[in-house]
RNA sequence: GGACAGGUGGCCGAGUGGUUGAAGGCACCGGUCUCGAAAACCGGCGUACCGGCAACGGUACCGUGAGUUCGAAUCUCACCCUGUCCGCCA
């Protein structure tokens, strides 16, 4: 979310953002809407708290005459009519707050310079690393999966419903193997806290890190009070230091955790429906940093790094793509995709998602930190990157490591955590 | 799920209807002292919003929300959270 300040003195710049989103025409009215809902707050804002200092002031006078004795019948009365008074400002001061908040969330975040505008064709590949395989003779990863028992994507069905996994044998211990891996390699090598977080959460939680309100199509909601299944290890991990003012010694900060991720995909329906390339549960290793405003470009390209880092380590070709504008997501300021090449599918395959959110997130999750002792807080920056989603990644090395004979070669830096050179 | 006890500033903790944004302490910042440090002493020290070029003025905030009242940290109600005990449970 944007701090209104934005609306209000920097409306040229925001208007700016949303058009390199390719998104001014359908935002225009919105944020018109918003210029005039702040300044009928600030009538408002100006108008009750005049009259509750003039209530101040006679329920003081009150107390004084009762005190020594006088009457002040009158002057109550009068101070109550302007208790009334206040309480009508106050309603429409809440239905204007309220509408300013709706409108607020619906403007995405404005994108970094370096950032290209227009939709998805503006996307660019920033680099490449490996080569993909030919395609000829390569086989799907769910006839792989299934032909080795790795998978049973029917039973998962039969169980769960369709885009619910089950793996099996050897493919259940690769899950594993991909955990241990991904968060040994992040905590050891990149500096990360490991985490164990809660893959249940509550609405704050959603709502500081911008699922909510705007995308509760896609969550699976409890049904009871308060609770959410996680899409993303991002919403437990940002939000754990919600409402909290940093030390700056503490920055930059980095946390990874392991979760499973649930998402609904509601209008998904009929995509990428074979196979593992797109289900409604799966399972992640998620890298979330808090840096300080002026690192957060670095901080993102330190991050990319450390996912990019597990894709080498597994040997699968990959290419980076800056996202344009009108492809970043929401909240973000600046995504870099990494897509993984699966010759099975012919398909770049995305299996991350790096993003520095300046301080969109920060400012609804109020995540601060002083820069100095006795010096106002500030919002940090928050980035996060998946490292790697399992899924698209098991479906690439079933794919990629394809041999002639239907088995599956083991890349080296996995062969200690699965305990096999070759799955047959 | 049941019964008690609690939730006050960065932290500890006083305050039970009226100049209380809130005593006191710790921490922190500045200063005096010191070769330097510690100790001691003096001073400062919350956040947000509105207005103002600024100095500054105003408003709100004592878990959250509603209510009573001229006036609420203080009284009432609901909810949330924490602790202890009981029950249940992997």
């Amino acid at each position: 979310m944007h701090d209104i300040r934005m609306v209000r003195e920097q409306a040229a710049a925001l208007r700016d953002g949303m058009r390199r989103r390719d998104a001014l025409d359908q935002l225009e009215p919105v944020i018109a809407r918003l210029e005039q809902l702040d300044r009928d707050r600030r009538a408002a804002i100006q108008a009750v708290e005049e009259k509750k200092a003039a209530r101040n002031t006679a329920s003081q006078e009150v107390g004084r005459r009762r005190k020594a004795g006088e009457d002040a019948s009158a002057l109550q009365a009068q101070t109550r009519a302007l208790g009334e008074e206040i309480a009508r400002i106050e309603a429409t001061l809440v239905e204007t707050e309220a509408a300013i908040q709706q409108g607020m969330y619906e403007i995405p975040n404005v994108t970094l310079p370096q950032v290209p505008a227009g939709d998805e064709t503006h996307n660019a590949v920033v680099r490449t690393w490996g080569t993909p395989r030919a395609a000829e003779g390569v086989k799907p990863h769910w006839e792989v999966g299934e032909s080795l028992g790795l998978l049973d994507l029917a039973r998962g069905a039969k169980i769960s419903g369709s885009g619910f996994i089950v793996f099996r044998g050897t493919g259940a211990r690769l899950v594993r193997a991909l955990m241990n891996l991904m968060l040994d390699l992040h905590t050891r090598e990149h500096g990360y806290e490991e985490l164990w977080v809660p893959v249940v959460v509550n609405r704050a939680s959603m709502i500081g890190t911008g699922q909510l309100p705007k995308f509760a199509e896609d969550m699976y909601a409890l049904g009871d009070d308060e609770g959410f299944l996680i899409p993303t290890a991002e919403v437990p991990v940002t939000n754990l230091h919600r409402e909290e003012i940093l030390d700056a010694a503490q920055l930059p900060k980095a946390m990874c955790a392991y979760t499973p991720c649930f998402r609904r995909e509601a209008g998904a329906a009929g995509k990428d429906t074979r196979g593992l390339l797109r289900v409604h549960e799966f399972d992640k290793v998620e890298l979330v940093r808090y840096c300080r405003p002026e690192d957060g470009p670095a901080q993102l390209e330190l991050l990319t790094g450390h996912a990019e880092h597990v894709l080498q380590l597994l040997g699968l070709p990959y290419r980076v793509l800056l996202l344009a504008a009108g492809d970043t997501g929401f909240n973000s300021a600046m995504t870099y995709d990494l897509e993984v090449f699966a010759p099975g599918v012919g398909k770049w395959l995305e299996v991350s998602s790096c993003s520095v959110f300046t301080d969109f997130q920060a400012r609804r999750a109020n995540i601060r930190f002083r820069a100095a002792p006795g010096e106002k807080p500030r919002y940090v920056y928050t980035l996060n990157g998946s490292a790697l989603a399992f899924p698209r990644v098991i479906a690439a090395l079933l794919e990629h490591y394809q041999q002639p004979d239907g088995s599956v070669l083991v890349p080296e830096a996995l062969r200690p955590y699965l305990g096999a050179d070759f799955i047959r």
